[in-house]
RNA sequence: GGCGGUGUAGCUCAGCUGGUUAGAGCGAGCGGCUCAUAACCGCUAGGUCGGGGGUUCAAGUCCCUUCACCGCCA
């Protein structure tokens, strides 16, 4: 059996997890888990991207090394995953040394291929996203599309790769392994984008010191992606001397192997062409399968427009336990597609599904046979009733989906068996036989086999749910399953004990919660609106004013711009304002306004300006402000 | 502007290579049951399958066109 190495991307440790990252980490421990139970060889990986300026920067910001921002980062990385059950294997870092030999060999490797070279690089530059755009790309000519945030020139001397080498190897790449990428239409994206054509790719920075030193050319640091991707590589041993185990040949270097690169579309690209290409050049083996997820989006019925709101998962796994929230997030999103986030949904999906379908019909199963047997299950076992058939069905079409990650449907097939359970035990009617002792067996049997479905439906959901699992079994008097043959029908112990148990999935009032939720944002948003609040010594570091006009023109070209100059006693200056619509060059001469004094210079209409003269905006129309009794220049205003 | 995707009951979605009266879950209404977490079971809800045109004995399912939204590219 081949053996199965899947990945998470490596977190960007800029910010705290969320929900996307927690979607696509549970998503990857959903498929060790599963693999594990099917007796494959599983390596599962997750780490952090810990390079960058924007990291350097966001340190210094705070006053600390990169690392031990990065650290901290980490932290909550570590600990959010813990909490929600994740089974990683490793936890790669691309601050640690094995990473940095990792990235030194694959890159010796494609210098060796003759795919590297020194070129000049210039262009506008947006540190948030590490990347240079066209003139074109950006707004207003100068703003990041992504970040907004102003793009900086720069030019610099960089190591390229020959990217434009592999468009053919890789377009025949593509056509030859049909499942490179999935879902198909992403994979449809990809071909065309190599197809357009492909340019070679800067994989350094100069000037970068929060990064790997790129070998063999001083002043170069590697560049985020190439250093970030070659992560898959480098948890396995790649570069080292003489690892310790056999990670590298086990799962990649070797023949029989798997390899799933989980990954959200916003990295597609990275990781369909540069990530192959760069393993081409190196004479790597590639990975099998990329494949991409949608996105997690907020309804925002709310006013704000702009950006979605983050979900924090925190309160979630508070409020309804891990389990619930993975299951939540393989359930109500169609692999490979968008879906939206609501809390309302989460709590109909936890209700129906959990609390009135698993949940509850553990808590009728167990009561009927701890009161029918003595506290135990059933005494008769039994082989031939509608639910084996159907919880045989319910296993090969929650196997089959598994096997395409199509998680919504694994999940459906389960719900359905619990369903049959409930339809089986009302036309049964057991609890119409607890007191009839020539029907002890007949009981017997039906509260077996409803017992047994459950067992069935329960196993199947360990990895998705492995404590909730592992609780519902333990209920039933039943083990977690070792293997997949434990899905077969049969393995319900007879008169085992069964323990009293409380509800496993507590039903949740929705009007309650939501109502709940609803004065918790509220009381959030009384907050932020408090928030804008700013303290004295804030407001006084804007230097106010008082100055009197000497001289005032229209600034050609404009008809709403004038050139001022504005005495403030000890100086002059130039101030524009767009005040000359509602007031003449010459009437102002000799009025006393109000200038900030202390603000940026700006160039208006080519012509600098030193400040800034207050007017009241009505309805837009500025309304200019002035002492109510001559005061000498420079006064302050407070 | 180019390429691709999506548009099916109030909501979330199934509907493979065209073929009986277009389905499921949730929600809603009615009835049943009482073992259970005010649960569970049954029935009902009559949706022009985005619009228009075409191919065919037969189209949600193929072709053309059009609208809306989304993605990638330019």
């Amino acid at each position: 059996m081949r053996s199965f190495y899947v990945t998470t991307p490596i977190y960007y440790v800029n910010a705290r997890p969320h929900l996307g990252h927690s979607y696509t980490t549970v998503v990857c421990d959903v498929l060790a888990r599963y693999h594990r139970l099917e007796g494959r060889s599983v390596h599962f990986l997750t780490g952090t991207d810990e390079h960058g300026q924007k990291i350097e920067r966001a340190a210094t910001e705070r006053g600390l090394a990169p690392i031990a921002h990065a650290d901290e980062i980490v932290a909550g990385y570590q600990a959010l995953w813990e909490r929600l059950g994740i089974s990683h294997d490793d936890f790669i870092r691309t601050t640690e040394p094995r990473h940095r030999l990792a990235v030194e060999e694959i890159i010796r490797r494609i210098a060796a291929a003759g795919d590297l070279y020194s070129g000049r690089h210039d262009g506008w530059y947006c540190t948030s996203c590490e990347l240079f755009y066209t003139e074109k790309e950006l707004v207003d000519g100068k703003r990041c599309p992504v970040h907004d945030s102003e793009a900086e020139w720069r030019s610099e001397e960089n190591v390229f790769f020959r990217l434009s080498r592999y468009e053919t190897p890789l377009l025949e790449w593509f056509a030859s392994h049909p499942e490179f990428v999935r879902p198909e239409s992403r994979f449809n994206e990809v071909k065309r984008f190599v197809e357009a054509g492909l340019r070679d790719l800067s994989v350094s920075r100069a000037g970068l010191k929060w990064g790997i030193p790129f070998p063999g050319h001083e002043g170069q640091a590697v560049y985020v992606w190439l250093d970030a991707l070659t992560n898959y590589v480098s948890a396995l041993g790649f570069g080292r001397e003489a690892p310790a185990d056999d990670l590298w040949n086990r799962f990649w270097g070797g023949g029989e192997r798997e390899v799933l690169h989980i990954v959200g579309k916003d990295i597609l690209r990275f990781h369909t062409i540069y990530w192959p290409a760069f393993l081409l050049s190196a004479g790597l083996p590639l990975p099998d399968t990329i494949w991409v997820h949608g996105w997690w989006l907020v309804d925002q019925r709310k006013i704000s427009k702009s950006g979605a709101r983050v979900v924090p998962i925190e309160p979630l796994i508070d409020r309804f336990g891990a389990d619930a929230v993975r299951y939540f997030l393989l359930r109500d999103m169609v692999f490979g597609q968008d879906a939206g986030f609501s809390d309302e949904a989460f709590v109909e999906r936890y209700n129906s599904d959990l609390a009135n379908g698993l949940g509850n019909t553990v808590s009728r199963l167990v009561t009927l046979s701890r009161r029918a047997f003595d506290g135990r299950t059933p005494p008769c076992a039994c082989d031939d009733n509608p639910l084996k058939e159907g919880a045989a069905a319910a296993v090969e079409k929650y196997r089959d989906a598994m096997a395409e990650l199509q998680f919504d449907r694994a999940l459906r097939a389960v719900s359905e068996l619990v369903g049959q359970v409930n339809q089986y035990l009302v036309e049964r009617e057991p609890w119409k036989l607890i007191r009839q002792e020539e029907q002890r067996e007949t009981l017997s049997r039906i509260l077996w086999n409803g017992l047994e479905a459950v067992r069935v439906a329960a196993c199947a959901l360990s990895p998705v749910m492995p404590t909730a699992s592992s609780a519902v079994l333990a209920a039933i008097g039943a083990e977690p399953p070792a293997g997949w043959a434990d899905l077969a029908w049969g393995g319900l112990a007879v008169e085992r004990p069964l323990p009293e148990s409380e509800a496993l999935f507590p039903r949740i009032d929705k009007d309650k919660y939501l109502a709940a939720l609803a004065a918790d944002t509220e009381a959030d948003a009384s907050e932020e609106e408090q928030d804008p609040v700013i303290s004295i010594d804030r407001f006084f570091e804007t230097e106010l004013r008082v100055a009197t006009i000497v001289a005032a023109a229209a600034v050609p070209k404009s008809d709403k711009l004038l050139q001022l100059t504005v005495d403030l006693g000890s100086s002059r200056r130039t101030v524009v304002a767009g005040i000359a619509k509602q007031y003449g060059a010459a009437d102002l001469v000799g009025r006393q306004v109000v200038v900030v004094a202390n603000l940026e210079p700006a160039k208006l209409m080519g012509i600098e300006s030193q400040g800034m003269v207050l007017a009241a905006s009505d309805d837009g129309e500025p309304v200019l402000l002035h002492p109510e009794r001559p005061v000498p220049d420079g006064t302050r205003v407070r």
